[in-house]
DNA sequence: TAGATTGTTAATCGATTAACAATC
DNA sequence: TAGATTGTTAATCGATTAACAATC
């Protein structure tokens, strides 16, 4: 229905707009919106319209409904659940980030295949070994997981987590995932996204 | 000239070509190429002509010269430096990250105002306190850098960095940077790409 | 030769942009 | 009212897809 990009400003209207009404803040006009998402007021308004939400000429869009619309947009009025499969140095920094105060995202649960990293708490986040994912899955419902272990682990953890009813991986490493149709897999590829960050820059200074 | 999404296949190739190089395998089909970015043996074509490199019928691309093309493109041969900012959890991450072998951005500095974490090597990277980077980036000439501070400190950090002259940032807190238009700025947004996996993980469910 | 793959051209599709009437 | 902002429609743009001739 959504395209990736639409899914990626709503997320970012989303952000501002809470941030909007917690600064008790009525009104918002989309050429606000647009300058958080880098893009054109136009963009904006037809994002608005697509998610079924009308603002009024001169007074913009109303905080309060227009964050209410989105929230039903995402399927979630508060915080969404996700696991984190791989408790090393990247995903210990993803439980911390995910402990601030303001974070929608709830970590519920790491899980390592390494004794030495089980049976901890980080960031408030309890670690168990790889051996009880199944069982937690079942008991918590839970269906996003955060894919942060090695590139040689993880299609064997992905073909377990699917085993077990996952339905959305975020994946870290480097390596596209094999899963059946009705899981989707987000990857993360911070090796691409460095060397685009350098391609651009460059581009940039040859222009000028 | 090229787009975002141009870029990352092209980053997919790059890597999967280094690995058939490795393999001492010689050729390579467009169709193998598609499959490593989940898209059609034509995008791939596409992409290939677009860089100046042309396959021939049955042979399909040689991985030796295509590697090249793609290395020549990228403006790099071999490994690219970039430094960090912000030495906390994710920060040492993406420093052990890049530390593996066989990847080809070398993380040369790390730079942190918290002088609990100056002065120490991590995974072969040492770090600096923020005070001396102006020099360190004089001295090494080095363009890109990784932001990974607290929300509160990013601008300022960001400030910094486009005063000594740094012409690309991969920026990991979310907050829309300020930056003057010879500065490219990439942002990774964690939260968004939860809520965007989450989004589609249940569109997929809703579907079947 | 036959078959698979390539490069090239035209058609399609979707998203963005521009233009403008409607409205507070 | 005048001015700024909205929703809507049409035009533009770019990327993907389809079709096909060329080639090893």
């Amino acid at each position: 229905l959504a395209s990736r990009k639409t899914i990626e400003r709503l997320s970012l209207y989303r952000r501002y707009l809470k941030m909007l009404k917690d600064g008790r803040i009525e009104n918002v006009y989309s050429h606000k919106l647009a300058d958080v998402v880098a893009e054109t007021p136009a963009v904006v308004r037809r994002d608005l319209m697509n998610i079924g939400y009308s603002g009024s000429p001169k007074l913009g869009y109303k905080v309060n409904e227009l964050l209410s619309k989105v929230d039903e947009f995402f399927h979630s009025k508060d915080e969404v659940k996700v696991i984190i499969v791989g408790v090393g140095n990247l995903g210990r920094a993803l439980m911390q980030y995910f402990a601030m105060k303001g974070s929608n995202i709830k970590v519920i649960a790491g899980f390592d295949a390494d004794t030495r990293k089980t049976n901890r708490v980080i960031s408030n986040c309890h670690c168990y070994h790889i051996n009880d994912l199944p069982k937690f899955v079942k008991e918590t419902g839970v269906t996003n997981s955060i894919i942060t272990v090695p590139e040689s682990a993880a299609q064997i953890t992905t073909d377990l987590l699917v085993s077990t009813g996952i339905k959305g991986i975020l994946n870290f490493s480097p390596t596209r995932l094999k899963v059946p149709t009705d899981v989707y897999v987000e990857d993360v590829d911070i090796t691409m996204m460095i060397e685009r960050t350098i391609y651009f820059s460059m581009e940039n200074s040859m222009r000028t």
